[in-house]
DNA sequence: TCTATTGATGTCCTGGAGGTATTACCGATG
DNA sequence: CATCGGTAATACCTCCAGGACATCAATAGA
């Protein structure tokens, strides 16, 4: 078979036309340079060079594979490159499963953070629940889960990004409107809009704890399963509604939020893959992701203070 | 710079998943194969498998890195391939002039042939004038020429392929036409069709000696530079000529051609090539061209005689 | 005829690829 | 829990292919 110092050797002969000057270009002495052509020649019973004394030409044999010679040396340099960067992370890609609501603020910037950072690493990006992307996530079908805290498969490791509180959402024109907090027995009687126990059970669970930890049970007048849409009926005044304060980002106008005096527990995003799969790519993102979660949270614990009627 | 043995033991490596089987299939021990690979990855700075005790797995940057080994392998192999068949004259490409005269006779059994045997071999056909084939020899513009005797630059070689005989060529209606042969002062009184001087100085000399050394000189009514254009013009009653017996093989009607009885110097059809550029195609065409053009004398001595009215 | 140029040849040397033996690590098994 | 089996890594040695150096051979040009 043929080797690429054999490959390096046609080309510089045939770019010189001179077995001294080329074998001076590669850094050899000129007799080794020439026993490899004549090497060459032998193993492929071509002649690639006439050598009349006083000048070297290519025969077509030689034009061939100068030509060839230079196109795998080319692709064998990209290569070269191509796995020192994806070592780096800096090629290669990412199938991202995330949930709708991380529309609302993570993930637009991360990602762009993310491009800015390695624009050669293709995305691709799936939205899909949380019990999904649990499966997709031990079937290999996604990189990366942008996700809630779940049960998951062994071999399925998290990173908490972010910790959200939850907030009360209220009609513009609610009693309770005007102000920044409110405790949640305040809302004992409230028509409620809640989240499915089926399809949402982190939701669900953690508001019937705090609600009932708070001393009632609260009315569901109406379940919605997308945030954005529980937060569209409190704004057409069908009633309240606990939702994460992410919800802030959505633009729905006509309702208000309001910090809740209990502090209930918050509830986090998190990072999910598996272990066996962690590519550099993915611990680029990990760490965007993280930093990016860090910064958010630090931006709406300022807003938070302020009068939130959107 | 990567070494192909890296890329082949990638390769093994990648499809084995296993140190010690691809160590095998590589007919080499296990411990060189380890540390070829080791070396790559700290040549790259990317981790290529995982060794977990027990399985090897793919990395991206692996996975990455195996799949264009394996095509820089292919390519590698069918440059070597290539390179070889290049060498035997089986591959390349072969660029050749032609007067138009030729395309009656020798070119098309030469190309048929050709192209059986060598189909890889890549064939670019110019018709040019006798001069220019002259030129663009010289300037490296065609490969070879399939020409007429003529004054060549240095460096240009010829081989003669084929003696063409001159024969005379009379209306089918001409008290002659019924001849299978004549001699030339017969014709003194005749009008003829000539080939210019300037154009076809070696029809025009030949001709124009052998008249003279049967006592006259011809009477033009007309010239014309193709042969098939002379043809026709006696066709069309016009006069008689003196053409190549090659002329026989046209497909015009109303001529009928006669022996030259002094049997006056054939012309030949040679090839041309410059001595500097001998390619194994080149040799190749011109071994098959000589063939075809003794076959060709051998076919003509036959038919000559029977009755030639076309 | 002599000299300069340039590729080929002869000879020796060395780095690195490969081999053998062994170790280290882990999982399975009784 | 000790041992065994399987697998990759390490240690150490061998050997050869590719390279350096010196020289030759052939030719062009002065």
């Amino acid at each position: 078979m043929l080797e690429i110092r054999q490959l390096r050797y046609v080309q510089a002969v045939g770019e010189e036309l001179h077995f001294g000057r080329a074998a001076a270009r590669l850094h050899i002495a000129q007799p080794a340079l020439s026993r490899q052509i004549q090497r060459i020649e032998q193993q492929t019973g071509a002649a690639l060079f006439v050598r009349t004394q006083r000048k070297v030409e290519l025969t077509a044999a030689g034009a061939l594979m100068l030509e060839r010679s230079r196109s795998i040396l080319r692709e064998l340099e990209q290569l070269e490159q191509d796995v020192r960067r994806a070592g780096k992370g800096e090629l290669g890609r990412l199938t991202i499963g995330f949930i709708h609501s991380s529309t609302y603020g993570l993930l637009p910037r991360t990602l762009q953070r993310f491009r800015d950072l390695y624009p050669d690493v293709e995305l691709e990006l799936r939205e899909m629940s949380i019990a999904d992307q649990a499966t997709a996530l031990a079937r290999d079908d996604i990189d990366v889960g942008l996700t809630r805290p779940a049960r998951y498969a062994p071999g399925i490791e998290t990173l908490s990004i972010m910790e959200e509180a939850f907030v009360v959402a209220v009609p513009a024109y609610h009693p309770l409107a005007s102000s920044a907090s409110t405790p949640l027995a305040r809302l004992s009687n409230e028509p409620f809009i809640l989240f499915p126990r089926a399809s949402s059970p982190l939701f669900n669970a953690s508001i019937l704890r705090m609600c009932e930890t708070a001393g009632f049970t609260p009315q569901a007048i109406q379940t919605a399963t997308q945030v954005h849409t529980v937060v569209g009926l409190v704004s057409a005044g069908m009633g309240v509604a606990i939702v994460p304060v992410t919800a802030k980002n959505m633009q729905v106008s006509g309702v208000a939020f309001l910090r809740i005096q209990e502090n209930p527990p918050p509830v986090s995003v998190v990072l999910a893959w598996r272990t066996s799969r962690e590519t550099p790519s993915l611990r680029a993102f990990r760490a965007i992701a993280f930093k990016v979660g860090e910064e958010f949270m630090a931006t709406q614990a300022r807003t938070r203070r302020g009068g939130d009627v959107c």
